[in-house]
DNA sequence: TTCGATGCAAATAGTTTGCATTCTA
DNA sequence: TAGAATGCAAACTATTTGCATCGAA
């Protein structure tokens, strides 16, 4: 999970312009390594290597959880995959497109936010200015309250 | 580790105090309750569960992990207690005190720096304007690269 | 034909839980 | 003395690793 030297993020268009790259890396595509990188394009939003090696609950073949991850780590080094946490909970792993998304995670109810980095570049700014600080929302999200949870909260405030 | 309803927070001025609250909620003081209260009250930082069942390494006895991990649940659902999560690894207990101190992860260094609330209260502002979100960075922190080591970064990037 | 990658199983870290026993209120 | 809390061990989740074998280049 926790990678060595996460590469620069590379978008790959299917699976095997991502295989091509990684031969061009001097890595080999094995069926479980080209069986990730299928998972992966075929659900486009961040999965648990569980989920993966499950073969997305059988839509696909299943395969070794261990090389699972030895193989989500290595596609990561590479920069074709990054994966994030969402407060408790196993990592997500999903295909590293050119701009990552960020998060907004709700501590409440579990809702999770996706937002694209612009919208949170004023407050990227705002940190940088006070702290010299580069904040990523990436890895790990902007924990807090929603919208809706926090309106709940204050109603229940209000009228107990 | 997860708390179902953790009460809102109360700052106790020592372990008797502590100790006379949880009595006040109808719950006991078991030696190995008191004992997490004392570590906890000993260093004023946050402390793994493992460092409180081994007595801060031998300056207090050791206590059973178990115990510890349901003693440190209960205190946090009394409000005694805060945990938080910094990037991987164990999460860390720690005495709720008033306001709860907020984090910046710098991922490179691990470095950790404390802030007030008040210094992020612009930031939260502005993530409640734009998302209607209320963030809290006591649980888990902001996360990213700090001025060293994006100093660092950058001077590395200029001259390889 | 080589050595990178696999599959299986065992190990590890962090945390939770069942249960007979102990001890607080 | 009732039942809350303990201590010990086992279970559990997420992840990593050792090693003999296999297969991609």
């Amino acid at each position: 999970m926790t990678v060595a030297h996460p590469g620069p993020a590379v978008a790959a268009r299917d699976v095997e312009s991502a295989a091509a790259l990684m031969r061009e890396r001097g890595l080999r595509v094995s069926a479980a390594r080209r069986l990730v990188l299928e998972v992966l394009f075929a659900t486009r939003e961040p999965v648990r290597a569980e989920r993966i090696a499950s073969g997305l609950e059988g839509r696909f073949p299943r395969s070794d959880l261990g090389s699972v991850y030895r193989n989500l780590e290595t596609l990561e080094q590479v920069g074709l995959v990054r994966h994030l946490h969402l407060g408790h909970g196993p990592g997500l792993y999903a295909l590293a497109d050119g701009r990552p998304s960020e998060y907004l995670l709700c501590e409440s109810c579990d809702a999770v936010r996706v937002v694209v980095p612009a919208q949170l570049d004023r407050v990227r700014r705002l940190l940088h200015e006070r702290f010299g600080f580069e904040a990523r929302f990436s890895h790990f999200p902007i924990v807090g309250t929603c919208a809706d949870c926090a309106r709940r909260a204050s109603a229940e405030q209000a009228d107990p």
